[in-house]
DNA sequence: TTGATAGTTAGGCATATGCTTAACCAATCG
DNA sequence: CGATTGGTTAAGCATATGCCTAACTATCAA
């Protein structure tokens, strides 16, 4: 659990890209080999395997390559991780409502008649 | 819902920097003025600017001036579209995990008697 | 009105990113 | 074997990003 930040920058620097989503998204269907997760990006091949090596190094994709074709596979775990991070800053922004809430209710029913705004 | 893909790229480039992340952890506890934004981290203000300016533009934070302070507060619509595209997956990648073991349970059942692993 | 505070603009620079082409390697297939 | 298919490596280049310093503007306070 050491350095989770450096994790959550190739997280979301990962996801940060149109050609790399779609890639998740095509392997969110089931696994395929290079060529395949290819053939609709109008890209040459070397470039693809560039995302393809920024999706492993941040664990959201994993491949493995059997005879001479390179099978790939989504590692939903990692996106999991971003969910989390996205979850807690919802959660506290959240919580912090809730007490302002509570808070503007207290001041309601002590000082009938003011008009506290935030 | 036009080019939402720019949308995402912007959110998801604005969540691939610690620097960011923590402005956005420091947010989700309140609003705050740019330079209180500033004060823990060890960075200029111009650079503490354009960290805002991402995040404003990828539709995370609004931020507002009130006299000579620049007042910012989080935007929690902008998180959950992020969330909404990481759920979508998840769910895709589900439903097929589910097929394919209904899929594995018919095998199973016609013919007794295979070892049809995957 | 002078000075301090809060922010902004401009310009520049080092490194990272996203792509390309060309050449290369390794498993099939005829 | 020799050609093809699928992938890989290397080198290079244009643009984007992340930071800096210096100079400037706009409040607020004495």
């Amino acid at each position: 659990m050491l350095n989770q930040s450096a994790d959550l920058d190739r997280l979301f620097h990962a996801l940060a890209d149109p050609t790399r989503r779609a890639m998740i998204e095509r392997l969110s269907r089931g696994p395929a080999p290079v060529s395949e997760l290819a053939k609709p990006i109008a890209m040459s091949l070397p470039a693809v395997m560039q995302h393809l090596g920024v999706l492993e190094a941040a664990g959201l994709v994993r491949s493995e390559k059997s005879g001479r074709v390179r099978v790939c596979a989504i590692e939903p775990k990692a996106l999991s991780q971003a969910e989390q991070w996205i979850d807690a800053r919802r959660i506290e922004w959240e919580r912090r409502l809730d007490r302002l809430g509570d808070y503007l209710k207290t001041l309601e029913s002590k000082g009938e008649g003011h008009d506290g705004q935030d």
